[in-house]
DNA sequence: TTGACATGTGACCTTTTGGTCACCTAACTT
DNA sequence: AAGTTAGGTGACCAAAAGGTCACATGTCAA
């Protein structure tokens, strides 16, 4: 699996999601804390948190006992440099190619 | 399913990000020509390109006993302004405020 | 009008994914 | 030292995803 198809696959989940706009809002938290705020056992969560770490956009440091999760946007910047941003570009021709294409049925 | 889960489920998958790739080169292809650039059956490239289409990805024009498929970019468009922006905004203060909170540790 | 071509459908199968749980270790607290 | 708290592991399960196939429909071409 290449390194983007990672980063697409753990976007993909919307608790995943979730949990990276919780540590947008606030970085540097704990699995407990993180679990405390999703309907989810322990186990889900840090199972997701595993998947967002193998994809790079979560990082983590050790702390005694906890884990205290950071947020990392690079690679989320690099599909987006990569891969998405080409098809952001062409707003306004992509639009009228297809309308052109469909034919004018309003 | 919000509109937001369907696109990013539908771009998780290597195999539709490489139509879509194909579709960005030249719009307008029918499923036996797509299913000629990929190793898979047209059934596999049937089903893809039906999750494309829930997700607003590609529009379909019936031709005949022809289907051509039209790349739709909008949908991409909206979870870069929704989502992604967020996080690709914040460049060089993100990484900063990682490292700090990292140490230093080179 | 017969045959070839383009696509659709539903059954089916295997692998992956999302989630739980019992049990374990390590680290604080008192 | 004993109890409590934070997290890790592996087994397990149900559901979803990815893919194939037999068969069926509609359309074009000779």
């Amino acid at each position: 699996m290449t390194d983007d198809d990672r980063v697409f696959k753990a976007l993909a989940d919307p608790t995943r999601r979730f949990l990276l706009d919780l540590l947008f809002a606030r970085e540097g938290r704990t699995l407990t804390e993180l679990e405390s705020e999703v309907e989810m056992t322990r186990f889900g969560v840090a199972k997701h948190l595993k998947l967002l770490e193998e994809a790079g956009l979560v990082v983590v440091r050790r702390s005694g006992r906890e884990k205290l999760h950071f947020l990392n946007p690079v690679p989320i910047r690099l599909i987006h440099d990569r891969w998405i941003d080409k098809y952001t570009e062409r707003h306004i021709t992509a639009l009228v190619d297809l309308k052109n294409a469909l034919g004018d049925e309003t």
